[in-house]
DNA sequence: CAAGAAATCAGGATTTTCCCGATTGTGTAT
DNA sequence: ATACACAATCGGGAAAATCCTGATTTCTTG
């Protein structure tokens, strides 16, 4: 019994190589390479892969939001994310989302054959530089210090504030969502108020300083 | 015979530091101080001061625009650049804006002294850290590689990028450049079609990567 | 179950943007 | 000296986005 691997990354050349290696393993197959968040959630239900190998930061749609959203709708995936980031807000808010493991992407490779193997077997992994402090970090953060986009924002909010800081139009917004020019708009004048912030560009900014978003391209 | 100096930081604090410190120089008599440079130079023309410190970090019209506007006005002012990068490219398109000094934030304070001295001489003064190579680097760069935001755009054009990525409305921006709405709206377009960048999102990113304002606030 | 949060949409007034075009001044090259 | 590019400035008019004020539905959770 195989075990079918999907990997979401924005960089081509990271998922070849990435599929390269995970070729030497019997035991495991990529059934499939998506190059953004909304591309994963689509292949999944599509394709059923037994792990999900996530990035965090891609365009569209965030790694972070992505998982929430496709551990919701398909019971039993296991997502291991993927980052450069050992960033405490990172790495709390992939596992609320749902995700099972988390890799740092200068570990050794062997981490993510032994990580897949894991999630697998329904158990955690973590990144040996994570482990300790992040477990115990994210206990104590979990209730206080929430002032952080994610405890301000609804998901669909930070999905639309993502979008807007990728220069998306309100219009390409709804046409993405599949929701109305409308809907987005109240979105946007939420996370406003929510917020304070009153201009695309400060919005941005925001994004940018929040991980939301990168301040290249 | 006492050199005026004239203060250009956003930072009030920074300001007072300085005024402080010259303070015990009965040479020098600190004779205003500026939170912007579009005070700086409106006080410069009502003032005349001998010598200008100033910031490259500022809100609304930044230390090299100012500058470059500033000594085109007021023949014989002595402008000195202060800030925090070491950067080529601040230290290139400072001195070419007219400036003939140039202190890093973390210099001794003599050297402001020394600086204020030099420029009433006519003569130049840069931070230690910086003279050699600099002046190598500003020349040879001078001719080529020119596809910073300094050569692309012309300083109209930057100051509007600047304001727009700061979150001001064209309205605003219009109000502030004491200009029409349209005039403004002709710029936006005209950056957007040099940059290739279609959103404020997207000028916001590119403002913030070559250092023409700050990803905070 | 009631309350609140989240997601969704609409109408209509007001602004902004977008896509054309135009004028004036200032250098710079021929 | 004349032409020519470039910078700065402004306008008209159609299209799109915003702002402001609701409103409905679903879902969770005490």
């Amino acid at each position: 019994m195989t075990i079918k691997v999907m990997l979401a990354d924005d960089h081509k050349i990271v998922r070849e190589g990435l599929r390269k290696l995970l070729e030497k393993y019997p035991d495991i197959q990529v059934i499939a390479e998506a190059e953004d968040g909304r591309k994963a959630m689509q292949f999944c239900k599509e394709l059923l892969p037994d792990v999900l190998i996530m990035d965090i930061a891609m365009p569209g749609l965030n790694g972070i939001e992505a998982t929430r959203q496709i551990v919701a709708e398909n019971q039993g995936i296991k997502v291991i994310a993927l980052s450069m980031h050992s960033d405490r807000r990172f790495v709390m808010e992939m596992l609320k989302a749902g995700a099972l493991g988390y890799l740092l992407k200068d570990c050794a490779f062997e981490e993510m054959v032994q990580a897949i193997r894991s999630v697998t077997r329904n158990r955690t992994y973590l990144s040996p530089m994570l482990t300790d402090t992040v477990i115990k970090d994210y206990v104590r953060l979990f209730s206080k210090n929430e002032f952080s986009v994610f405890s301000i924002l609804t998901p669909r909010e930070r999905e639309v504030l993502q979008l807007l800081s990728e220069g998306k139009t309100t219009r390409q917004i709804a046409i993405d969502l599949k929701v109305s020019v409308k809907t987005v708009e109240t979105y946007r004048q939420r996370i406003m108020d929510k917020l304070g912030i009153y201009s695309i560009a400060g919005l941005t900014k925001y994004a940018i300083r929040e991980g939301l978003t990168s301040p290249e391209k």
